[in-house]
DNA sequence: TTGACATATCAAAAACGATTGATATATTTC
DNA sequence: GAAATATATCAATCGTTTTTGATATGTCAA
């Protein structure tokens, strides 16, 4: 909620700092990270990142289900096999969030003395 | 390590996918962010930090301290009072990651099939 | 309709992070 | 140098997330 400026830190549409807080945790493990990498080329199915990826397939499972629960991937079944791939909207909302903080940061601000 | 493709999803000097993920670790929290969302306005003394988060002061010490190894924020001692403050470096990192990310999946991809 | 394959879910264990309260350290002021 | 203030660290507890192995579900091919 409190934000402290005019211009929110996360965008209005990709809800509110809780929420900003639930997929950075979600990016916040280099398996998963992986697997962003991985898809950032292209839509893949899981057999192929499990290929990749040097983990059980219950456990990349996990961090696939845990990446679309955070509006990060999609997924789509086509017969026997589901394909994942980035979801736009979280691209957008990721480079939104870091535009803003670095344009605030930018510009000059009022030095504020301590505890005034 | 493994890094699929020719540019590097993050940027060589910032490190590896594992620093990045400890970065977004970092950010994965409320609190946290919204120390961040007060610092992009500028530099700030814990003091004035205690007063706007409703938070002991040790957690509070253990928020920035976590944001601090993460690489995200810079300290500073005057006196009696530590200011803290954006790292511009993480800044960069973190436009640049989403940047990449976003042109990357921009571009044409092959469209792979599966299991090939 | 059975068997094989791809993926998801589940429950238990292990690992990790957040929170608390108490105490330590650094700095200033008297 | 003693007291006051700002901040950091510590150990204990608690809660959440990750990992594992086992099992379930969905789809295809024979």
């Amino acid at each position: 909620m409190a934000s402290s400026t005019a211009k929110a830190l996360v965008p209005f549409r990709f809800g509110s700092l809780a929420q900003a807080a639930s997929w950075f945790r979600a990016l916040g493990d280099e398996t998963r990270l992986q697997i962003i990498d991985r898809l950032s080329e292209g839509e893949q199915c899981v057999c192929d990142l499990t290929d990749l990826l040097e983990t059980k397939q219950s456990l990349l499972s996990f961090h696939l289900k845990t990446l679309k629960e955070a509006g990060i991937l999609k997924d789509r079944r086509e017969g026997r096999w589901v394909y994942y791939s980035l979801n736009p909207d979280a691209l957008e909302a990721l480079e939104q969030f870091a535009g803003t903080l670095k344009e605030r940061s930018r510009n000059p601000h009022v030095v504020r003395k301590c505890c005034d």
